[in-house]
RNA sequence: GCUCUCGUAGUGAAAUGGAUAUCACGACAGGCUUCGAACCUGUUAUUGGGGGUUCGAAUCCCUCCGAGAGCGCCA
């Protein structure tokens, strides 16, 4: 990576100070490739001007690593602006070509070995809501990532199909087939009184049974959410934790109370069961047991870390939808307990539903929601992707599903899709194999700036890849296939890569060799797409 | 009432405390006899208001205004 080069120079080289050194790409072009501000900082601390201390990193800089840079420039209030050869960037062509479908994979530091990506875990009383789609599109994503990254990934959705929720369900179906009194809490959606319909028989059968009937029902809105989520989305996942099996069935839960109790961090207290979860930075402590001797769903879940980690994996990452922001405490505070390194929780934001300008309340109670279904019907799942990809999970989103609907065929995806639909196009016309072309040309030849500009944002996929784990934020990457594509673009539209019939017709060699050079370009660039829609989960189409 | 999150062009979003705030859509004005124009080139903002912290603030602190969410022995 040309960014860790830089690094690598500046601390080994030239700072000897313990000081974080921040590299970053400036916004314009005229501060130069790459840019740093390790003089402002440094400056408080030598007690020196920042400009002088730019000056002195320069002149060291210049004379012990001048072959990386074809200009280096100090930049008031002491920034120091790099400008990268040629010749690096031409290197950085090869190592693509080199590593193909590896081009990019970069070891994150503080690297877990194992680590569990717990994403959805939607409760299977109904269908998926919009929500469920943003944070299911993010786990995927990030799950690719990470991987990417060389750590061993396991993609979880955690099905609560026991307790209350369920028992909930069971009743809605039997008071829609009027074997009991409706009650304001029952779900009342098009879809629970279908199955009831459906299920007449199946549901008299069990009047006195409603658990057992919830989780009928629930086993087949569960296959439906499997339906949507892995065929329709193309979201995959590896394992799909049963509540019911995994844990109360392997007696997780007796075994996490057994932890908590020889911890002494469990008292009892109006007939129930309390863990200190105050110990551990929550505002109050939970109750693990109701004074009814029911288990809370907070207790299966750490019943759920403990199966996590009695599997091998040490750190979890769990994405949360925003009507959890006040669980995320406790459950960190469960995790500590039972021993497990990491727990990342990330919470989307509220997805809101608007239509025609208004917002539509949305409840799986009420049965009042746009499902992911339809969306990914509505808009296709690579644009329904993007779209919530682009988004950074802390936003808020309105989102308008007429409005989708009609904006459909201008969603950026197809901006960096269409990116590589031209490289394909090229390729295909021209009709030479990438070993031809890597013997045959010269790279060397690419020295335009629309060369080197394309050059440049190639080389900043790994870096890209690399911001995007550590900070666990896909947008990174999303964003980045746009700045990619749009920098192919532009030097689609410049430069010409086949030229015109006549002048290569007359023996003109040098033109000859400038299109295998620029084929090596566009191979390459080609490679990243791959890697990068590889990673993004959206496809790589060669005709649109 | 208490706690958390968010307020950025007409719209939707971006920006680990960095330089002249970025991108897309819409609107307006241009660009194909040549590799597909699903593209390219222009124009479009006192970052909700007011204070503070510092070399430097959309970002951090205080305050006000506005939006959303959470405050159960529910999940």
């Amino acid at each position: 990576m040309i960014k860790t080069k830089i690094l690598n120079y500046l601390k080994k080289a030239v700072i000897k100070e313990p000081i974080e050194i921040e590299i970053f790409v400036p916004e314009n072009e005229q501060f130069g490739h790459y840019s740093t501000n390790v003089a402002l900082k440094l400056a408080k601390k030598l007690k020196k001007s920042p400009l002088e201390i730019a000056e002195e990193i320069k002149t060291k800089l210049i004379t012990n690593h001048y072959s990386l840079f074809t200009k280096i420039e100090v930049a008031p209030p002491g920034f120091i602006n790099f400008w990268i050869s040629e010749k690096v960037l031409q290197d950085e062509l090869r190592e693509i070509l080199k590593k193909k479908q590896n081009y990019g994979k970069s070891a994150v530091k503080g690297q877990m070995s194992k680590v569990q990506i717990e994403f959805i875990s939607a409760n299977p009383t109904g269908p998926l809501t919009l929500a469920n789609g943003r944070g299911g599109f993010m786990g995927d994503v990030l799950s690719n990532i990470l991987e990417f990254c060389g750590y061993k990934v396991e993609r979880e959705y955690y099905v609560n199909d026991t307790g209350n929720q369920i028992l909930t369900l069971g009743k809605s179906i039997l008071a829609t087939n009027g074997f009991i009194k409706n009650e304001e809490n029952f779900y009342k959606g098009g879809y629970v009184k279908e199955w009831a319909k459906k299920h007449k028989a199946i549901s008299k059968k069990y009047q006195n049974n409603p658990l057992k009937l919830g989780q009928l029902a629930a086993a087949d809105f569960l296959k439906e959410i499997k339906k949507a989520v892995e065929k329709e989305a193309k979201i995959k996942f590896d394992r799909w934790t049963s509540e019911d099996k995994h844990i109360h069935k392997k007696s997780y839960i007796d075994k996490v109370l057994k932890i908590f109790k020889a911890k002494k961090l469990i008292y009892e207290k109006d007939g129930a069961l309390w863990l200190k979860t105050t110990d551990f930075n929550d505002e109050k402590d939970r109750v693990l047991i109701t004074q009814d001797k029911f288990p809370t769903y907070f207790l299966a879940d750490a019943g759920h870390f403990l199966e996590t980690k009695s599997r091998g994996f040490n750190s979890k990452i769990m994405i949360l939808g925003p009507d959890h922001h006040g669980y995320v405490k406790r459950i960190q505070a469960a995790a500590k307990i039972i021993g497990l390194k990491e727990l990342k929780v990330i919470v989307t934001q509220a997805v809101r539903l608007m239509s025609a300008g208004k917002e539509v309340k949305m409840s799986k109670r009420t049965g009042e929601f746009v499902t992911f279904e339809d969306l990914i019907k509505e808009v296709k799942p690579d644009a329904a992707r993007f779209f919530f990809l682009t988004h950074s999970p802390e936003t808020h989103m309105d989102f308008d599903l007429d409005l989708a609907k009609e904006r459909s065929m201008k969603n950026p995806v197809y901006y960096a899709q269409y990116a590589a639909v031209r490289c394909q196009g090229i390729i295909k016309k021209v009709n030479i194999r990438t070993s031809d072309v890597l013997r045959t040309s010269d790279v060397q030849k690419l020295n335009t700036a629309e060369d080197i500009n394309l050059m440049r944002q190639m080389a900043r996929f790994p870096e890209a890849v690399e911001e995007a784990a550590k900070n666990y934020n896909p947008q990174i990457l999303a964003r980045y296939a746009l700045d990619l594509a749009r920098e192919f673009h532009n030097f689609y539209e410049k430069e010409r890569i086949i030229p015109a019939r006549r002048s290569l017709g007359e023996g003109g060699g040098e033109e000859k060799n400038l299109m295998l050079a620029r084929l090596v370009l566009i191979r390459a660039t080609l490679i990243i797409f791959k890697n990068l829609f590889g990673l993004l989960g959206i496809g790589l189409p060669d005709k649109m």
